[in-house]
DNA sequence: CTGTATCCTTTCAGATACTG
DNA sequence: CAGTATCTGAAAGGATACAG
């Protein structure tokens, strides 16, 4: 393992920290996960059976990036087997409104969006 | 070129389109697209330059994805050399509230994200 | 200026097998 | 249950060259 601490973390760093948080919920999963745990805390297996169509590897990584980035609390309960519960840190809080308005608005205006795809597709293939 | 209008569109379509819009906007560079025409209308070449780190081939796919999504219009000036001018649509003026939050929470917690990375590093480095 | 086409390298992400 | 490791195919993305 090389000396990096994580993967997708020194894109072409612009030098502006924004673009580098923006890459990290900038991310398909990152923001579905975040929405996921919006309604409260959940174990792993519960996350990817509730977001449907991750890998176990993908939503393993995802989760330790948002760990790292404060936003999702990682707690591991000792039974046996274990029990891990992932919950929204108090900073992870305060991103999932804005989260929310995304995921929002895509369930407002996903009519429009598929509206629209047809109307472009269409003029490719009439000319 | 498959029968495919695009590609990046059919994911593994979890025949939810609330998803199929996320994939979208929720892509590194869509946003920070969206986010730089909120301030006006702009040219290829003045995007690229105002987003920096995007390489010309990248900003025209999305661009044409955000244009058949119908959240950008594409205004081609018959000059010589051309021009083209890069807009808001009225419904991408509706995505650019929830994006701005986003952007606008990623320039207000990036330091406690950064400090957050900091913490985690140091947990992992200390045992 | 605004793209498209090609090549080529890096990264993403699924499948599988295995550990605590 | 909750991961990690490895392998592999697919896709993203940069560089370059070229077209309208």
């Amino acid at each position: 393992m090389p000396s990096r601490p994580h993967p997708a973390f020194d894109v072409y760093a612009q030098n502006c920290p924004t673009r580098m948080v923006l890459n990290r919920i900038g991310d398909k999963w990152a923001l579905l996960i975040l929405d996921c745990l919006r309604d409260g805390s959940a174990r792993f297996s519960v996350i990817r059976r509730k977001i449907g169509g991750i890998s176990q590897k993908v939503l393993s990584q995802v989760l330790k990036n948002l760990e790292r980035d404060g936003l999702v609390l990682r707690t591991v309960h000792a039974t046996v087997p274990v029990a891990v519960e992932y919950s929204l840190t108090s900073l992870g809080e305060t991103l999932t409104q804005a989260v929310a308005s995304l995921t929002h608005w895509a369930e407002q205006h996903m009519e429009e969006v598929q509206e629209a795809q047809l109307r472009y597709d269409g003029k490719r293939i009439d000319g």
